[in-house]
DNA sequence: TATGAATGAGTATTCATTCAT
DNA sequence: GATGAATGAATACTCATTCAT
C-alpha cells in the first residue's frame, strides 16, 4: 500500500468513526484498530488528532466548492426556466450530500458526537416537534386549509429545520447585530414564505 | 443559599459553559470556578458530568412540552384563521427558543462545542452555502422571477436548513426505511414547497 | 436517646458494616445511613473513622481480657481433670467468639473487607485446601490409618488453620528471629501434634 | 525489557507493597514509583488496580493447584507409611507457602493491610491469646499432664489458629446450615483431637 | 446537641503523543 | 516507513472532615 493510499485509508476510517461516535468519543486507538495500522504510523501521516478532522472538513469544503463550480459551468441559464434552475440546484446539493453521508453527518453538525444518553433526549425532542408540526398539517388538511397532496413528513422537517436554524441564526450567531430582532415580523416573514406553497388559496381569505 | 438555588446555580453555570465551549471542552474545574463552589459540592448535586447535561436537556424537553400544552390551551381554533394559527405557532416557537438561547444552542446541536479550528471551517462552509443561495435569489430578483420584497438572508437560511435537515433525515436517520429515496422527486417536492412563496407567478411561464 | 445510647448505636452499626463489607469498603455515609443520624452527629461521638474501629477493637480486647479473668476465677483447678480444664477453656473461648461474631469477623482478620472479586478467589483457594485435606483424611480412614469416628470437616479446618497460621508465624511475623526455621523439623512437630489424636495406633508402626 | 518482563516486574512490585502496606493503603503512585515506570505504562498491562490484585491471587491459586498435582504425582503411596505421607504433605505445603511469603501474606488474609493503629491492637490481642495458651501449656507441663518436650510456641499457635478458624467456620461462614452448632460437643471434638498428641497418658486418669 | 451543606486533598484512570528499535 | 511500548499531563470522581445554623 503506497503512502497516498494509506493516508486515504486512515481518513476513511476516521471519517466513519467520527460520523458514528463523534469526534470526542472516537479515540486514536479506535482509528488505528479500524485502519489496522500501528499507533506510530498514524502520526507519520497526520500531525495530531485535530489534523485528521481538519483534513476531512477541508476536503469536504473543497469538494463542495469544486462541485458548485462544475454545476454552474454545465448549466446554461438561458435555456431553462427559473423553476428548472431551482430544481437543478436543489438536486445537485442533495446529490452532493448523499454522495458522502458520513462527512455530511459531521459537517452539518448532525453527528458531532454526543454519547447515546444525550442523543436519546435530543432525538425525543426532535421527534416531538416534528410530530407536532405534522399534527398541525393534518389538521389543516382536514379543515381544507392545506393541500391534500402535501408530503407531511418532508414539510414538517423543513419547518422544524427552518425554525431551528433561524433561532440559531438570529438569536445566537448574529446576536451582535445592531437592530434587535422583531419576533412578530420575523414570524410573518416565515409564514409568508411557506403559506403559498402549502395552503389552499381562499377566495375571501380572513 | 438553599439546595434548590445551589442546584440551579450549577446548572446555569454549566449551561453557559456548555453552550459556549461545548460539553467536551468544558471541564468540571471550569464549572466549579464559574459557580465559585468546591469540587465536592458539585458532586452533591449531580452524579457526574453527564448527569448535568442530561438534566439540562431533560429540563429543556419538559419545558418545551409544557409550553406546547399552555399555548394550545390558550388558543381557540374557531376564532382565528389558518394563517393566524400558523403565525401564532411559529411565533411561540421562536419565543420559546429565544427565551433560553444557551440551551437551544446545545439542544439544537448548533453549539455542541467543537474547538475553534473545526468551527472555523464549518462556518466557512455554511457562509458559502448561504451566500450561494443568496446570490441565486438576487439573480432571480434581477430576472424578475423572485419577489423583490423577499428577505434574502432569511430565505437563504431556511433553504440551507431545509437541505441540511432533509439530507440528514433521508440519507442518515431513515437509512433503514424500505423504499429508496428518489432524489428527483424529493427535489421536486422541495421546489414545489418553496416556489409559490418565493417566485412571481408567470402568466405564460417559460 | 441519651448520649451513651447514641454512641452504642453508632458502634453497633459500624461494627455490622465493617464486618460485612470491611473497613475500607464502608463509608461514613453508610454508617450514618444505617444509624439514621446526621453526618455531623457522628463526629460528636468519634474523632474520625479510625477512632470508631479502634474503639471497637479496644472494646473487644477489653471484654476478652475481662472474660478470661472471670473464667479463671470461677474455676477451681484442684477439682477438675486436665482434660476438663482444657475442655472448659476451649468452650469458653468459643462462647466468647460466638457471642459477638461481627467483631470476631473483624478482629480475627477474617472479614477485613476485600471486595467480592478478591474474596471469591480466596474462598476458592480455601475450599480447595480444605477439600484436599478432607480427601486425605478419607483416604486414611479407608486404609484404616485414621479413626473412623473423626469429624472430617472440623479436622480439615484445624489442619488448614494450623498450616496458615504457622506459615504466617514462622515465615512472616518472626522472620527477624535468629535461627532459621528448619521446615523438616517443623513438619515433624506438626505431624507429631496431630497424629496421636487422629491416627489409629499400629502394633508394629513403620 | 520485553512486555512479559515488564508485566512481571509490575506484579512483583505490587505484591511487595500489597503485602507490606495492604491493598487499600497502597496507591497506584506507590506501585509506579517502586517499579520506576510511568503512570500510563501500568495501565497498558492492567485494566485497573483491582486487576493487579486479582491477577496476583489467581496466579497464586493456579500455582497452588499445579504444585498439588506435581506433589501427588511424585509420591508412591504404597511405599510409605501413613505418617510419612502426612509428613510429606505438611512439608510440601509449608514449602509452598514459604516460597512466596508475600502472596501468602495477602492470600491467607494475614496481611490484608490495616493501618498500624489497628494492627497494633490486633497484635496485642493475638499475643495475649497465644500467651494465655502458652501459660496453660506450661501449667500442664508443671503438673505433669503435658509432654515436657512439646514446642510450646508452635502448639499455642496451632490452638489459637484452630479456635479462630473454627469460630469463623461454624459461626460465620456456615451460619446458614440447618443444624445449630452445639458448642459443648464441638469443644469435645476439638479437645479429643489435641489431647492424645499433647497430654501424657494416665493409667488412672482423674 | 444535632444537622447537612460545603470543602478540597487525594486518587484512579484516560488518552494523545513520542521515540527507540 | 512502520512499529508499539512508554509517557505524563489532564481529568473525573471520592470521601473523610468541618462548621455555620
Amino acid at each position: 500500500m503506497n503512502p497516498d493510499e494509506r493516508r486515504e485509508q486512515i481518513l476513511k476510517c476516521a471519517k466513519k468513526l467520527f460520523s458514528t461516535r463523534g469526534y470526542y468519543n472516537t479515540q486514536i486507538s479506535d482509528i488505528i484498530d479500524e485502519a489496522k495500522i500501528a499507533r506510530g504510523t498514524l502520526y507519520q501521516y497526520f500531525e495530531n488528532k485535530d489534523d485528521i478532522l481538519v483534513t476531512l472538513l477541508e476536503d469536504f469544503y473543497n469538494k463542495w466548492v469544486k462541485s458548485i463550480a462544475v454545476n454552474s459551468k454545465n448549466f446554461n441559464l438561458d435555456q431553462v426556466s427559473a423553476k428548472q434552475y431551482f430544481h437543478h440546484r436543489v438536486k445537485e446539493t442533495l446529490l452532493f450530500f448523499r454522495n458522502d453521508i458520513e462527512i455530511c453527518n459531521i459537517a452539518l453538525r448532525m453527528g458531532m458526537g454526543l454519547s447515546d444518553v444525550f442523543q436519546a433526549i435530543i432525538d425525543k425532542f426532535e421527534k416531538k416537534i416534528i410530530n407536532l408540526i405534522s399534527d398541525d398539517i393534518r389538521l389543516g388538511i382536514k379543515l381544507n386549509n392545506i393541500r391534500k397532496d402535501l408530503n407531511i413528513e418532508l414539510t414538517a422537517n423543513i419547518m422544524a429545520a427552518a425554525l431551528f436554524r433561524l433561532s440559531y441564526f438570529y438569536f445566537v450567531s448574529s446576536s451582535g447585530r445592531k437592530s434587535k430582532i422583531d419576533i412578530d415580523s420575523l414570524s410573518s416573514e416565515i409564514v409568508d414564505t411557506f403559506i403559498p406553497g402549502i395552503f389552499i388559496p381562499k377566495s375571501q381569505g380572513k
